[in-house]
DNA sequence: CCGATTGTTCGACTACTATCGAACCATGCC
DNA sequence: GGCATGGTTCGATAGTAGTCGAACAATCGG
């Protein structure tokens, strides 16, 4: 049995608003959810274009769009992939990452 | 002339998405918004259904709101009247105020 | 003009969030 | 097993946001 290091995700159902608003309201990770909407990255390409950021703060950044369901991590061999939850959000605020997505980059 | 003593807002062309995010992102802001999407209310009836917050608290986060450009904040002789942005915001922002609101208040 | 009313602003304190290095963990390859 | 690789977690620090009382400002009514 592969050891199973899965990280916690919250299910569709009981996603929270507010929480999703505000992991979207950072600017380098709504940045990486408009990258996350054309394709499921591995870690090591969420990195924002041009800059190197630490290990650490990335992974910090992944946790919060993860703990409020707005992306997925999954291990995958020696990496993991980290892809948006599209469908999940859409169920549960129909419209919200249209209209967020729809919005041109600032 | 009487003395006006008006309030700063962001004009609607720049407004910026995660700022407006990130005002939205509160629970007792969010709330708040949600009962200014059927009218204009005075400051004293933005007061959070039941529970008494003091004043300056509940000014903060009418502050936080308006800077991000999500309500307006007019003088009207002694009170002054709030009111959502809702043009501005769809005008920008398209369909995010909608579903926004569309999902249960929780 | 005086006082009551309606809200904003200021200052202090607390709580949360971002950032980063270092330690740690699991996997794949030799 | 031993080691490099890919990421998470921990701990510390700095910055930011929330909360509230007190001071201040502007208006209306006597």
């Amino acid at each position: 049995m592969p050891g199973a290091r899965d990280l916690p995700h919250p299910d569709a159902a009981s996603l929270v608003l507010t929480d999703v608003l505000f992991a979207l309201s950072d600017p380098s990770r709504l940045a990486l959810v408009r990258r996350l909407a054309q394709g499921p990255l591995e870690v090591a390409a969420c990195q924002p274009t041009g800059g190197e950021v630490p290990k650490s703060t990335l992974s910090h950044h992944l946790k919060t769009l993860r703990e409020a369901g707005v992306v997925r991590n999954v291990p995958e061999g020696r990496q993991r992939y980290v892809s948006l939850r599209r469908e999940d959000l859409d169920d549960r605020f129909p419209g919200l990452l249209d209209a967020v997505l729809g919005t041109a980059a600032e």
